[in-house]
RNA sequence: GUGGGUGUAGCUCAGCUGGUAGAGCACCGCGUUGUGGUCGCGGUGGCCGCGGGUUCGAGCCCCGUCACUCACCCCA
């Protein structure tokens, strides 16, 4: 059989070298940022039983399942009855994080706040932005018993603090409220909550008129309640402002879930109303409803300027009830950023790229094979003192060993000279002077590869 | 899972009513015998996604299948 090119796999993205970089300085500076604010860095097993993944009953979560090859051949047996022994890739982090905080109560200190990178895995058809591979940046903070509020307008100032010092386009992000959503609609004594937030979230990709008719007709609204869950869901407000309260009150709908979601909202508004300095603001958003189930109070979406066809780029939300051993329940708030959306079709477009696909810095070139110990040699001197050095593979006309460098953007080539002495030349400009191995050292903008934004050429 | 689109060189694509497979880029070599990039010339590289059918003859038409892709669903 002949060999043939394999081909990509659908939603599993692998990044050249040279985007690999922009992902880790990404990593980078979210692991500084966590860390800043205090988070401890987590990592959980990428499996979890099903029964975890699956709470209450839901049986198209689009999970992977994972078994060993030996089970698949005795198929059935293990398939149907397996329960708890049946092991799936974990679909997000923050149910393994519910898991793992029960685990560990006993030796962690609440309230606990954690950071947690990792990849997750879902089964879903993929297109641009959505993946079945994709990694994720999440950062909660779980407390035993009860959650102090503050919390919800923390996390996303943590968020606008790594937004600031990433090159990214201004993030916007939108908050709401469970309990004043689903308030608003017991006020109006509707009873399927779920269909109405179902259709009602679908504002951003249709026209109201749409979402009006398929309340009314799929839904079986009336005109007045679904009048007045478009009026809710079409309130915004800028950065800070909390005059939404007074604006949804005049809608006259009456409910205690309502006045408390309200409250919570205009807490986290009025909180997060004076950062972001243009990478990063927060506003009320009364149309947002999605995200996970195990949401119950404030919930987070946020889209980048100009690419807001993506979807959401970094999400979260309150859980009141997802860690509960029957005896204490652990609250938890907690934001999650999709990092492999945020990047791969920025990438792909070219808008973000790093300087160079190698952490190299200088290429040494190699006179002959017989002086490739003295090329090594002033490798060995430039790497003691923190420069990315490689020496070059071959000792091919000089021309071959610059246009090596030159491909990979290496932008000093070393020349040991016959007598001993030294020349570093900088390909770039061409400019070739004497160097002394244990002394020189790059420009510090050439020391390691850098990452910046493009804009798009219009 | 449902519906649409597309599969030709490593990449981007052309290929007429069916008649023996093409371009640009990339890569390699030479011009340039120890300092790259430009330029010129030359070269490597194809089960035309896969299987079947129609035909004297299929990259092209028909059926199936797989993959990729877009939309729905859902969501980072």
């Amino acid at each position: 059989m002949a060999a043939r090119t394999p081909r990509p796999l659908s939603g599993f993205p692998e990044l050249l070298p040279e985007e690999r970089v922009v992902e880790d300085h990404v990593l980078d500076v979210l692991r500084e940022v966590f860390e800043l604010h205090g988070f401890a860095g987590v990592e959980t097993r990428a499996v979890e039983p099903l029964s975890v993944l699956l709470r209450k009953g839901e049986i198209d979560k689009e999970v992977y399942a994972v078994r060993r090859l030996a089970e698949v051949a005795e198929e059935g047996a293990a398939a149907g009855a397996g329960g708890d022994d049946v092991l799936a890739l974990h679909y997000d982090l923050t149910v393994p994080f519910a898991r793992y905080v029960l685990e560990n109560a006993g030796k962690l200190a609440f309230p606990f706040r954690r950071y947690q990178v990792q990849k997750v895995w879902r089964g879903e058809r993929p297109q641009e932005g959505r993946f079945r591979e994709f990694r994720q940046a999440d950062v909660d903070v779980v407390d035993a018993g009860s959650l102090a509020p503050h919390h919800e307008a923390e996390l996303p100032l943590v968020m606008a603090d790594a937004f600031a010092r990433l090159p990214l386009p201004p993030v916007v992000m939108q908050v709401n409220n469970r309990r004043l959503v689903e308030g608003f609609y017991r006020g109006l004594g509707l009873a399927d909550t779920a269909s109405v937030m179902r259709e009602v979230d679908k504002l951003d990709k249709t026209s109201p008129e749409r979402v009006r008719a398929s309340l009314v007709d799929g839904v079986g609204l009336g005109e007045r309640e679904a009048d007045a869950c478009l009026a809710l869901a079409t309130l915004r407000a800028e950065p800070g402002s909390t005059g939404f309260v007074d604006e949804v009150r005049g809608l006259g709908v009456r409910d205690e879930l309502l006045d408390q979601g309200l409250d919570e909202l205009a807490a986290v508004v009025a909180a997060t109303g004076a950062v972001g300095g243009g990478s990063f603001r927060v506003v009320a958003d009364l149309s947002i409803t999605r995200g996970l189930d195990y949401y119950t109070g404030t919930v987070y979406e946020s889209r980048m300027t100009g690419y807001e066809h993506l979807g959401s780029i970094c999400s979260g939300g309150r859980y009141d009830a997802l860690a509960d051993d029957g005896r204490t329940t652990y609250p938890g708030v907690g934001l999650s950023l999709g990092v492999t959306r945020t990047l791969v079709p920025l990438l792909q477009r070219g808008l973000l790229r790093a300087s160079r696909p190698t952490p190299t810095a200088v290429l040494v070139a190699v006179a002959d094979e017989e002086h490739r110990a003295a090329s090594a040699a002033v490798a060995a001197a430039l790497r003691a003192r923190g420069v990315a050095t490689e020496v070059a593979p071959s000792a091919a006309r000089f021309g071959k060993q610059i246009r090596y460098a030159d491909r990979r953007s290496v932008p000093f080539v070393w020349f040991p000279q016959e007598d001993g002495s030294h020349e570093v030349k900088d390909i770039r400009s061409g400019e070739q002077v004497p160097a002394d191995p244990a002394t020189w050292a790059p420009p510090a903008e050439d020391a390691r590869p850098t990452v910046a934004w493009h804009e798009p050429t219009a």
